[in-house]
DNA sequence: ACAGGATCCTGGGGGC
DNA sequence: TGCCCCCAGGATCCTG
């Protein structure tokens, strides 16, 4: 679910609350999510500090001061939020950080918990013992750059490179880190590019704006705090307002935003992609 | 190399 | 109210 926005959002929420707090206790059920916990990180994580969080692609991750490394997926359905522990626990929350402020505050004051909740449990709560190993599962995994640090001219080079329809090269992580489903279609829409396009029959024109799409589209929709459709909500708890800017994602059946045409649906990368017929044009 | 389908899960919505 | 089917911000694995 959540995408790089959202997962921004999440990182921005969480950091000037977590920063500096001190991992207590934790709390896990039962459930296995996408990449199995080891029973001796709990024991790791007590008593660690918080030394900052960040985000890479679509992965939160919470740097630790003895350079152990925390790091969240959130998968379709995920949610990581800081609550009061006398906040009612939700259904679904799989592991419970219990933390405690390092200066407090008059704002923050007692002990909080982080919470990972995840109803369809796509996603990952996984420890790094150490920074180097956290780059290195990056590394082997193809982790793309980061779409802020996007160069036209090898991105553009990149596009060529394969005949796939350009829907699934903008969601293939190893391309560009971050996109998904929602961001690939309003990037899409924005170059005037059809979703099921062959990457590497693209004009150099085209490929630079789906580029340049890509981050104009996800720039707006973090300053929106990202988009919730039905299970996002930030770090905070607060949901996203970017979907009340969607201009392709969702649209189908109603006027393109900009010639009027009806906006057509088709499943392109086994994905549902939404356009505009008249302005991206399935062949150029 | 790539498309397409199945898979991992739960829950919501529509149709009947 | 209930049942059945389809759908979902992701990613991976298998087959052809």
């Amino acid at each position: 679910m959540p995408e790089l926005p959202e997962v921004e959002t999440i990182v921005r929420d969480l950091r000037p609350v977590l920063v500096g707090c001190t991992i207590r206790k934790v709390e896990r059920d039962k459930e296995e999510l996408r990449r199995p916990w080891e029973r001796k990180w709990e024991k790791l994580l007590i008593g660690q500090k918080v030394k900052g969080m960040r985000r890479r692609g679509k992965w939160i991750i919470t740097e630790l001061k003895s350079d152990n490394r925390l790091v969240f997926h959130m998968g379709m359905t995920g949610q990581l939020t800081v609550a009061s522990p006398s906040e009612a626990r939700k259904d679904h929350t799989h592991l419970i950080l219990e933390i405690q402020p390092g200066a407090p505050s008059k704002l923050s004051r007692g002990a909080k918990e982080l919470r990972f909740r995840d109803v369809r449990r796509f996603g990952s709560a996984t420890l790094f013992e150490a920074e180097a190993a956290l780059e290195s599962f990056f590394e082997e995994s193809g982790l793309g750059p980061e779409p802020f640090d996007l160069e036209l001219e090898a991105w553009r080079a990149e596009l060529s490179r394969t005949k796939r329809a350009i829907k699934a090269v903008l969601l293939d992580q190893r391309v560009v880190a971050g996109v998904g489903n929602i961001y690939a279609d309003e990037a899409l829409f924005h170059a005037g590019v059809h979703p099921a396009r062959a990457s590497d029959e693209l004009s150099a024109a085209e490929a630079t704006r789906i580029g340049k799409g890509i981050v104009a589209v996800l720039t707006r929709a973090i300053e929106e705090r990202g988009s919730t459709i039905r299970d996002y909500i930030g770090g905070s708890g607060l949901r996203g307002g970017y979907q009340d800017e969607f201009l392709a994602y969702g649209k189908a059946g109603q006027p393109c935003n900009r010639c009027r045409t009806k906006m057509k649906q088709a499943r392109v990368a086994g994905r549902a992609s939404h356009f505009c017929p008249a302005c991206q044009k399935d062949a150029s």
